[in-house]
DNA sequence: TGCCCCTATGTTGATTTTTACATATAATTT
DNA sequence: AAATTATATGTAAAAATCAACATAGGGGCA
């Protein structure tokens, strides 16, 4: 039982799932392809943890729908009791500015302009999904509020230091070629 | 050459510098162990990326001190033509808050606790760091303060998330035993 | 003196993760 | 009509990452 498969517990908690949308809903908090959910879905299901049933679709290809079981919930609630080992993050365009000197400003700029469009994307779309949740008649588990609020918090830092980023890169820039008439 | 190969890179285009401190000096851009970072040290000088000389210290055991050749400054400057890749976060406590129901609050207060004091000692480490960057001379390179920078916005946002979900959670607990007497 | 911690480098084996291969249905686009 | 995209599930092999083992000098502590 790795962090992954408490994962998947965790979203089967609050709903039963197919592996193909669970793999898309574990994405921004432990991203995993389709071809490590779906092989340790069944390993969870061998231990018991969960169980399917075949749901047949009309409109698209069937798909099956895991359910967390007691034996799940009880290895959830004894991992809950455990602390959390810290997060981590891995951002290459980090590792990219470090060496900004030895490459051209226009290509930095433009790491940096990719940067500031996706984290307003990202942000856009948590804030219609948050204005959804609001309107929720019974109002979502305080869970599901906590995680979109931390990625709201999440991205409207990351939009604020890559705009910030940003004026500094356009600031070296003008020091570099003043006034050019 | 993968992205930990060009991150090494990317910290010796600045300052050569041992393997054990490139470890060290790695960890909150991209988390790797020394057992990765030795073999692939090894691999990017006998690619002819790096070079190393033996470096012979009375008080603690010698080292090798590393630094980036002009195959090494190429391989970066190519690099930072390509688009980064989409950065990730892997949090187990946000996993643990979303199955938050199957537990008890005061183990789910107990990891945001945990939380809300390591986002404090680290924001506090950083802006000692900052401090002494401001007063360098001759400045810093841009890119060191651009990482700067981010980590500092980034745990200001995450104490921040973290002290309202914290706040949250004691509101429900307080709904949940309104008024012992 | 013995034990642990920090520095410093390395290897081995297990686990985790990614990439590529593979198949299939339905809807949309060209 | 053909190609592409989205849904849906799976496997195999490669690559990346981590945990553990291994060695060694110096300092601090009990």
């Amino acid at each position: 039982m790795n962090t992954l498969s408490y994962g998947l517990l965790s979203l089967l908690s609050n709903s039963a799932d197919s592996g193909y949308d669970l793999m898309r809903k574990i994405q921004p908090f432990w991203p995993a392809k389709h071809s490590q959910i779906y092989p340790l879905l069944a390993q969870l299901e061998s231990g018991g943890y969960v169980q399917h049933t075949l749901v047949v679709q009309s409109d698209k290809p069937d798909k099956k729908v895991y359910s967390i079981t007691p034996i799940g919930k009880e290895a959830l609630r004894s991992w809950l009791t455990e602390p959390a080992c810290e997060p981590n993050t891995r951002d290459e365009l980090v590792l990219k500015l470090y060496c900004m000197e030895q490459g051209e400003l226009a290509d930095i700029r433009r790491l940096l302009e990719t940067r500031v469009a996706y984290s307003q994307d990202k942000l856009a779309w948590l804030q219609a999904k948050l204005e959804v949740y609001s309107l929720q008649q019974p109002p979502p588990p305080l869970g599901t509020l906590l995680l979109m609020k931390k990625a709201e918090y999440h991205f409207e830092s990351d939009l604020s230091w890559s705009e910030w980023a940003l004026r500094q890169l356009v600031e070296r820039q003008n020091q570099e070629e003043p006034n050019p008439r």
